[in-house]
DNA sequence: CTAAGTGCAAAATGTTTGCATACTT
DNA sequence: AAGTATGCAAACATTTTGCACTTAG
């Protein structure tokens, strides 16, 4: 919602880069920072962050919120609507906060169900159940 | 997880009371200081954390994770109202912020398959499904 | 040259915690 | 009496913002 002309900066560049390296795995805005400064590339927070806000808008990347009060995390998406971006659900162990990916062609059903029968148009990006993990059950 | 409420307080008693009256209405930890601050009641914020924090826990209320940073919501669900206790689903509209109660057989499902498939034990009081509603969608 | 992006540190936000006091049982 | 809960304020963590500076177009 903010301006249409955008610039393509090194920072961005960058940050892009690392994203595409994490396919499949959910980073928070600090293991950005983190993995950066290791680096010695170091990129601000602030640009960090407002990068990272611009990528979800431009779908690029999605952001979950798992909890009040753990960071947002973020998962690259990419341009094209494949794999994760249409099928993966993810799963939040109460116990030990393990965030668990699932890509399972049943729960895909409960999209078409709740629209089907209640008129509900998931997001399933955004949707995180909530429960006890396999382990945590012992 | 920690320990379990033991005594029955009046700050307590208060706040029950409260949320039981804003059935089917999300309220922030800040709505409820507000309301009892006009009241003259005035419950510490603390206490209104911790209370709402043991209220999950019971069941008694859920708690609504919308948005990275916007206070959580809660809503009054109760232990003993209409069997919600073990199969009421929750849908959270993303646009008008409308919150749906389902109760749904295909719904208990996703619990079953959870467990059977991928061993995860599914917190239904928790989890809530968010997208866009019927209105919303037109 | 102009608009957009950057980086720092400081602010804002929502929530939690330490600790002495008050209350429940 | 023993163990909890409360309340205040200070601590926390994450994210945002103000502002001077740099950079892309």
């Amino acid at each position: 919602m903010e301006t249409h002309i955008k610039y393509k900066t090194k920072q961005r560049d960058i940050l892009i880069q690392y994203l595409e390296t994490k396919k499949g795995v959910h980073i928070t805005a600090n293991d950005v920072c983190e993995f950066l400064k290791k680096d010695g590339i170091a990129i601000g927070q602030a640009t960090v962050y407002r990068q990272l806000e611009r990528l979800v808008d431009e779908g690029v990347i999605s952001k979950y919120i798992i909890d009040a009060n753990s960071p947002a995390c973020f998962e690259y998406i990419g341009l094209e609507s494949h794999g994760c971006a249409e099928t993966c659900f993810h799963c939040k162990c109460e116990k030990c906060g393990k965030l668990i990916h699932l890509h399972c062609e049943e729960l895909n059903e409960i999209g078409e169900h709740l629209f089907r029968e209640h008129k509900f148009k998931l997001n399933s990006m955004r949707t995180v159940f909530y429960g006890v993990c396999d382990e945590c059950q012992k």
